[in-house]
DNA sequence: AGTCTTGTTAGCATATATGCGAACATTCGT
DNA sequence: ACGAATGTTCGCATATATGCTAACAAGACT
């Protein structure tokens, strides 16, 4: 099953009004992927992520899961301890 | 005189210790020209972009010179203001 | 059953972006 | 030179992300 399948399916249990805002949460969900995936790409852990930037597991799933809004900087530090460079672009 | 140059020539005169932290600030500046250009071509004046997102054109002023930090949402707010998307990646 | 690893969540304190008004600067047109 | 429009900067208050600890959850494995 996809992270997005579960994603969906763990969501709609715990909160079924959840498809009402959901365009919006996209954005964030989509994000959220992005850094896990580029984390698991890097075959890093949340707890080797959160040495590297000098902070706890509890922020890097954080990050991941609620990245919503999120700071560039904090998009930055991620980045760079999975090896990476964000890219903005307005489109 | 492109903008860079500008902001180049201001900054020095300034602060001349500015090249010291040159490349940190690098990214802060292209993602400020990123939504001043944004908006110059969507032909709009800070203040109306103010007016979009209800707020005021300090502000937005705020945004295109100190963009270093500044929060994913409010980066799509600006988006959202200019009739774009923003787009993220990690590469 | 238990234990280890990994990830999630909640609560709280702190750091920092955001939002505002007002003063000031710059640019442009007349 | 002058005024009008546009952009910048500075406090200050408020909202919210960040950082941490501790507790909890889910799998994997013996």
């Amino acid at each position: 099953m996809s992270d997005f399948q579960n994603y969906k399916k763990k969501r709609m249990k715990q909160d079924p009004e959840f498809w009402s805002g959901y365009d919006e949460r996209l954005e964030t969900f989509k994000l959220g992927i992005l850094l896990k995936q580029a984390r698991l790409e890097a075959g890093l852990t949340q707890e080797q992520i959160a040495k590297r930037l000098k902070t706890t597991k509890s922020v890097v799933s954080r990050m991941e899961n609620h990245a919503t809004d999120i700071r560039l900087s904090t998009l930055e530090k991620f980045a760079k301890a999975v090896g990476r460079k964000i890219h903005v672009a307005l489109r």
